[in-house]
DNA sequence: TTAGCATCTCTACACGTGTAGACTTACTGT
DNA sequence: ACAGTAAGTCTACACGTGTAGAGATGCTAA
């Protein structure tokens, strides 16, 4: 029951359960909205499937209101979802995805210079 | 009928035309049998859906064997797909997607060098 | 204290996707 | 020429997912 995949809309839910560290339904359902129109109930049943996942649990209430708490951490969903993508769409090639990125993505002086110096990181690390 | 997206099966069939230039559906099938089990027929709903989304066409014919063509290119298929993943697991920040590749992934010195130039000309580009 | 609203629970459903069987038909080697 | 096989066509189905309504129920403001 661990290794459980999440759905797009799950994982949105979960970032912003990373971003709040403790929500309610109510809360994540207004963000939501604030985006694109989606009714109560379906936000809700996302979160009910992610407490099923145990990607999410309760931990306490205020009224009616319940809140949850993120059990899956932000990098044990990342780091396999990445690794995905990088054999789903680039043939299990990080560089090519890499190269695609630095050219066709928005980044700033600043991120260009910290991502050189993580290049840095890695090659002392290499050697 | 355009911007058509392509599921994990469809898009792992067009990485294989997208290499061959050209094939039929027992030669698709042969090489994804050679990973794991999946059956001719399954191979063939996958590549009828891909024509059927104009992703391919029918090029010719060798006795009752089709051969098609791959019609969306790579590149058209995997920039929308890129940007979807950074939104949908980086919030739309590119920096620490390539931050996590660099740090986790498989990169030889010559990769790294390699991207170092990227980097390079990309703040080259920006100043 | 009670009406009304907010929240929860439960159920449902359409659609995409992975999967493949059944059936038809055309080629190929003997 | 014909049997056998390989390829194509068509249909089907279960499952995950996004979506939401209906109904129950507890809270809150007047």
């Amino acid at each position: 029951m661990v290794n459980m995949s999440l759905s797009d809309f799950e994982l949105e839910v979960m970032q912003i359960f990373w971003e709040l560290k403790e929500a309610s339904a109510p809360e994540i359902h207004k963000i939501i909205e604030n985006k694109r129109a989606v009714k109560y109930s379906t936000v809700k049943t996302i979160i009910d499937r992610l407490e099923k996942k145990q990607a999410v649990t309760r931990s306490r209430s205020d009224g009616r209101i319940i809140f949850y708490l993120p059990v899956m951490e932000k990098q044990n969903v990342r780091t396999p979802l990445i690794k995905e993508f990088i054999n789903r769409v680039f043939l299990g090639k990080s560089r090519p995805l890499v190269a695609h990125i630095i050219e066709q993505e928005e980044l700033s002086i600043k991120d260009i210079e910290y991502l050189e110096s993580v290049l840095r990181e890695k090659k002392k690390e290499l050697k």
